[in-house]
DNA sequence: CGGGAGATTGAGCATTTTCAATCGGTGTGG
DNA sequence: CCACACCGATTGAAAATGCTCAATCTCCCG
């Protein structure tokens, strides 16, 4: 595997298509090229600028001072992420593979930061959701299924088969975004594998079977109404 | 107790002195009370315009199918909220206790704005990260922490003295704020009145005793170092 | 072939939930 | 004015989901 010592200013051949956000063709700005387990910026760092992920796949974490962590989300290809998000130092960012991010500086078109803003506002409500009220199965499930819309395989396959993706992240990863230990995350990927949910042989590389039943699982089985509340 | 049947326009006093976000003064538009538990707007609505609490305390909420409710923030005085926020419609906004709401329709000045979404976010964050990695006891001295900064009272004690605040929240918002269940709040707060961190006798009306200690327990307790993770 | 990192699996444990009973304040009707 | 009903809070005991600890396995690589 390459050997490349870490953030390195690199001119790489333009990134495949990805279903991302819109961009005015004019910011195309400067390029690096991170190592996977790499900090692309720390919690507490200060005056950082926009990027976009070209290519890749970044963390976003926050830590308390005990060492616990916390992934806040998930970034795939074509998003935006920066400190323009978190003023008062709040979150890192941090590479999981290879990722290919362009600085925008902050010179970002207002409607296109907002829509950015809104889309990171919008998966963190969700992700509080999942934390505050979804079982273990569930968080993974949803995982699992966001993950598979993030970094399904433009590849073959172009429509109805079984989608393969990159699960790029490992499983103290998921544990960490998902609020569970390591074994949890196993076990609850081990329980989808054998209900023919997913598959997996390489603990990587994730087909989904079942995208329906994948989604009903992310959002509570089967339906039974639970109680409380007036 | 006011009989209000619920939305009402009304042309009330100016509020008290808040300790709010800036607003250029143009903006004062159509200001509406609501009651205790009614809904500003709902999950499934469009077109909501943004609002500013004047007064009173609002509860962001989603809800799954199956009924389980998650409350993604706490709005005290001062703080703007609505659609824009949420475009893919998201989550809806329910009174707390009596409010006034300030509607500013759509033509707010971008920089609050932002200034707005950025705090959401950050706020956003940093509930996920008490909800996947923090203990109950440390979720109830957040959630303590956090209201008495919002909504302490302006009244007397100008400073050092056991500031005391109006809990808003029933012990079932604060479980559904913090992931936990009813029983499991009342325990925490028990236990951090048996503490002598806080003081109640009317379960709404809360005295914090200490704060440095709440400060400390909602961080989590004596620094001891968790493990995993290189 | 040996070493190391990540993943899997099992068993026991703990925090939190669930279930259930009781308390306390408040509003209502007799 | 008091009895009753109700709603939210509290408290105890039992159950459970997910965690901790520990052993083993599988790759990957030197």
């Amino acid at each position: 595997m390459l050997d490349i010592s870490m953030p390195v200013e690199a001119a790489l051949a333009l990134p495949p298509n990805f279903a991302g956000l819109p961009f005015s063709p004019s910011f195309v700005g400067r390029r690096r090229l991170f190592s996977p387990r790499t900090t692309i910026y720390d919690q507490d760092e200060t005056a950082v600028p926009i990027y976009r992920l070209v290519d890749g796949c970044v963390a976003l974490t926050h830590s308390l001072r005990d060492g616990r962590r916390q992934i806040l989300d998930i970034i795939g290809p074509g998003r935006l992420f920066g400190l323009v998000f978190h003023e008062d130092n709040h979150c890192g960012a941090q590479a999981l593979t290879f990722s290919q991010v362009e600085s925008l500086g902050r010179t970002v078109d207002q409607g296109i930061l907002d829509q950015a803003l809104v889309l990171m506002l919008n998966r963190a409500h969700s992700l509080a959701t999942l934390l505050g009220r979804k079982t273990a199965m569930e968080r993974v499930s949803s995982a699992v299924f966001d993950l598979a819309q993030q970094f399904k395989r433009a590849s073959r396959n172009p429509q109805r088969g079984a989608p393969t993706f990159n699960l790029h992240l490992t499983r103290a990863d998921l544990g960490d975004w998902l609020g569970l230990t390591i074994e949890t995350v196993s076990r609850c990927l081990n329980q989808l594998k054998r209900d023919k949910v997913i598959d997996f042989s390489h603990p990587e590389i994730v087909r989904v079977l079942d995208t329906d039943r994948l989604q009903a699982m992310a959002a509570g089985g089967r339906g039974e109404v639970r109680k409380r509340r007036a």
